[in-house]
Parts: structure tokens; C-alpha cells; sequence
DNA sequence: CGATTTTGACCAGCGC
DNA sequence: GCGCTGGTCAAAATCG
């Protein structure tokens, strides 16, 4: 004679209690505590076919696994829920940081719009020939802003792009410098074309002297009239290498997976008009500038003075960017604190950053205990949002809401609220 | 069938 | 002026 009871359950989420082990009591006195077999399959079941009770119990005890193994199934995925949670906050105290630096470059980049000011008024007071001189320092600007945006009182070719300096005109002159500035992005990628965001229209392809392999002309098809223009094409020394430059600045809102690049051209093409830093041939600059791709530890860039058009080169394909994979290469989550955003377009502005990247390369001594450990943090968390490009774009977009909120105090908070 | 790509032709700038 | 080169155009081909 043996009793039966259970002595042991799992309670389950809606509240249900299921056994896990049952316990059998022999005419000894001596008991055995059986495990209840989540995974067995029905074949005992055929044992007790003939036994209607038993055929019951069965019949109860298949339920009960079924159910089993359904609340394990919700355990796991609640335990990676939770680990999920942990990692958010993680994230979410990253970005903290990321934001109060980005506020911290905000206001050197007004200090230095300010300073920028007086020099223009002493250099005005200095020389009548200002038509030259602001041809030659782009820089003196007052409002980069009003450069990109589209002026309709500039004169625009058939297809909406800026005229060439030849037509005399000096607001045209300045726009075509504008769009003449070039950015290069080098990075290594099996893909015939890096992912970035916006969307491209091939309109030709050449052989150019020099590189067995063809160039390839892209416009941007975001909007009509665009004057974004790209080449493609690979180095002809390494061919895992990917040439990207772009030239022109999109006249009309972007996405936000596209932000990162487009802002971060923009800085760049903003940077190389403002003649912040000397334009000398083959100059490399180790720009440090907190979350932006411009601030990655092995990115360089090259100014070139030689090329027909300014161009700057950023170089992703030093062993911490190679970014070799047969997926198409996806941009490396940065830079939309490095970009002032239109509250109204969403359009990317180029506000002299890198000048205030330098400027903040100039007082990194009062960051010098945090700048590390969170430049470590930075290339980790970037390894990890970049092998994930779902993930990128969401962290992307989330960041890009809360830059283009503006600085105001409650960039966290509104952060946290998610 | 519309959008995109391909590809030869054309144009402008530059050096000789 | 001529040839070379880079960049763009536009018709034809291709794709989804």
C-alpha cells in the first residue's frame, strides 16, 4: 500500500499552483520523492489505456506539463526581461553623460560664435576689400545655419542645385563653396554601399584614372531638388576599403537614421570651411569630442588643400572600425549631439562643432578623470549598439528626440520616462 | 508600369 | 586647339 500526495508546487503567474514533485510513501514507512518529468513524452500512456482513472490522471498530468513548460517559458523570458531592464538603464545613465557633454559643447560653440562675431567686426573695420575676405575665410559666417538652409533668393540651376562661383554672384559663390566642400568617409565594408540612411539615386558610374575600380555617382531622391550628391568607390590599394564622399547639404528633413551621418558630414564639411584648423595636405587630427564619431580614439582626418574641392577625409579603417561584414555596412551610432537640430525641419546643422571639439580638446584637463572611463564606455557600448542595427536606429532616434528637444534640463528626465 | 540602374554621349575644366 | 579627365545627362534596359 502506497500514498500519494504533492507536496511540492510551482506557483504560477495567474496565480495557479502546479506540482513539481510528488512524493510516494511505501508500506515501510520509507518514502521516495519523485520529480515530476516535465519533458516525457505519451509513452506510458499506452499502459494505461485500459485504466479510465489513470487514463484521467494522465490526461491531468500531460496538462500540467503543458502548462509547465508554458510558466517556464514565461520564468525565461521574464528573467530576460528583467536582464533587458538592466541593461536599458545602463544605456540610459550613458546617455546621461553623453547629454550633459553635449550641453557642455553647446555653449563653447556659442562662446565661439560670439568670439567669431567681434573678430568679424574688427576685420570689417580692418579691411574694404570684405567681399574677398569672406570668400576666402568661409568661417565668418555669422550664422552657419543660413547656409544650408535653402535661400530662395539664391540662384538655383534646372535641377536645384547652387550655381557655380563663376556666375559672379556672391551669395552664390558662398553657396557653391558650400556645396563644394567635400566629406570623406573611408570604412571598411563588403557592401557596395554604406547604409546611411537617406535615399540614393545612381545617375552614373566612370572609370577613374588611377582605380581599376568604378566610381559611382549617387544623388539623393529624399526630396526634389536635393543637392546632396555622393561617389562611391573602392581604394584601389585595399579594395575592403570603401570610399564614400559626400558633397552638398540635404535641403529637407531626414530621417533619424539618417541624422548620424548626415551631421556628422555636416561638422565636418563645417569644420573644413571654417578654417579652424590649418588646411595643409595629408594633416591628421585626433579630434576629441564626446559621443560623436569625430571623437572615436583611432579616427583620423585628412585635410586636403590639393584636391579640386576642399575635402576632409574621415577615416574609419583602423582595426577599432573595421567594420568587415557581409551585411551592409551600417554607420556607427554618434553624432547627433554634435548637430544643432531645426526645431521646425529636423534638418542637421552645421554649427562650427569641431572647432568647439577642439576647443574642448583644449580643456580636457577638467574632464581628464571622467574623459577615459567614459571614452572606455563609449567604444564598448559602441561595439555593442553597432552589431545591432535595429537597436542603433531605436538608440538613434531616441537621441536624436532628445537633442532635438534643445538643451533644456528635462532631457533626462524625458529620457526616463520611457 | 513606375522606379532604378546601366551606359554611351556630352560638357567643362585643365594642362600642354 | 587638342587631348585627357571628372562629372553629368538621358535614353535604353532592368527590376520589383
Amino acid at each position: 500500500m502506497e500514498a500519494r500526495c504533492e507536496n511540492m508546487v510551482l506557483n504560477s503567474f495567474d496565480g495557479h499552483k502546479f506540482p513539481l514533485t510528488t512524493t510516494t510513501i511505501h508500506e515501510n514507512g520509507s518514502s521516495i520523492i519523485n520529480e515530476m518529468d516535465f519533458f516525457s513524452n505519451s509513452n506510458n500512456d499506452n499502459n494505461n489505456n485500459n485504466n479510465p482513472l489513470m487514463s484521467i490522471h494522465v490526461k491531468e498530468e500531460k496538462e500540467y506539463d503543458q502548462q509547465l513548460q508554458l510558466n517556464l517559458n514565461l520564468a525565461i523570458l521574464r528573467e530576460d526581461l528583467a536582464k533587458m531592464k538592466r541593461e536599458n538603464e545602463g544605456l540610459r545613465s550613458m546617455l546621461a553623460q553623453v547629454n550633459e557633454k553635449y550641453v557642455f559643447l553647446h555653449r563653447i560653440i556659442q562662446e565661439k560664435m560670439v568670439t567669431r562675431e567681434t573678430i568679424d567686426e574688427m576685420k570689417s573695420i580692418m579691411t574694404k576689400d570684405d567681399t574677398k575676405q569672406s570668400l576666402l575665410v568661409p568661417l565668418e559666417f555669422k550664422n552657419l545655419n543660413q547656409t544650408i538652409k535653402i535661400d530662395p533668393n539664391v540662384d538655383t540651376n534646372k535641377n536645384g542645385e547652387f550655381d557655380s562661383p563663376k556666375d559672379g554672384d556672391r551669395g552664390g559663390a558662398v553657396e557653391a563653396t558650400i556645396r563644394r566642400a567635400r566629406v570623406s568617409v573611408r570604412a571598411r565594408s563588403q557592401a557596395s554601399m554604406i547604409t546611411d540612411g537617406c535615399q540614393w539615386r545612381k545617375y552614373g558610374q566612370k572609370l577613374a584614372k588611377g582605380n581599376p575600380c568604378p566610381r559611382a555617382y549617387y544623388r539623393c531622391t529624399m526630396a526634389v531638388g536635393c543637392p546632396v550628391r555622393k561617389q562611391v568607390q573602392r581604394c584601389a590599394e585595399d579594395q575592403t576599403i570603401l570610399i564614400t564622399t559626400y558633397e552638398g547639404t540635404h535641403n529637407h528633413p531626414l530621417p533619424q537614421s539618417a541624422m548620424a551621418m548626415a551631421s556628422t558630414t555636416s561638422a565636418a564639411a563645417s569644420m573644413l570651411l571654417s578654417g579652424s584648423i590649418s588646411s595643409s595636405d595629408h594633416h591628421h587630427h585626433n579630434l576629441i569630442s564626446p559621443g560623436s564619431m569625430l571623437s572615436s580614439p583611432n579616427l583620423t582626418t585628412t585635410l586636403s588643400a590639393t584636391a579640386p574641392f576642399p575635402t576632409i577625409t574621415l577615416d574609419l579603417t583602423s582595426d577599432h572600425h573595421d567594420l568587415r561584414q557581409p551585411s551592409p555596412f551600417h554607420f556607427p551610432f554618434s553624432t547627433n549631439m554634435n548637430c544643432n537640430i531645426d526645431q521646425n525641419s529636423n534638418i542637421p546643422m552645421a554649427t562650427g562643432q569641431l572647432a568647439a571639439a577642439q576647443q574642448y580638446n583644449n580643456n580636457a584637463t577638467k574632464f581628464s578623470g571622467v574623459q577615459r572611463s567614459d571614452q572606455q564606455l563609449m567604444d564598448a557600448a559602441t561595439a555593442a549598439v553597432t552589431s545591432d542595427p535595429q537597436f542603433m536606429a531605436a538608440l538613434a532616434a531616441a537621441i536624436g528626440s532628445i537633442i532635438g528637444h534643445g538643451n533644456d534640463n528635462n532631457n533626462d528626465n524625458n529620457f526616463n520616462r520611457n
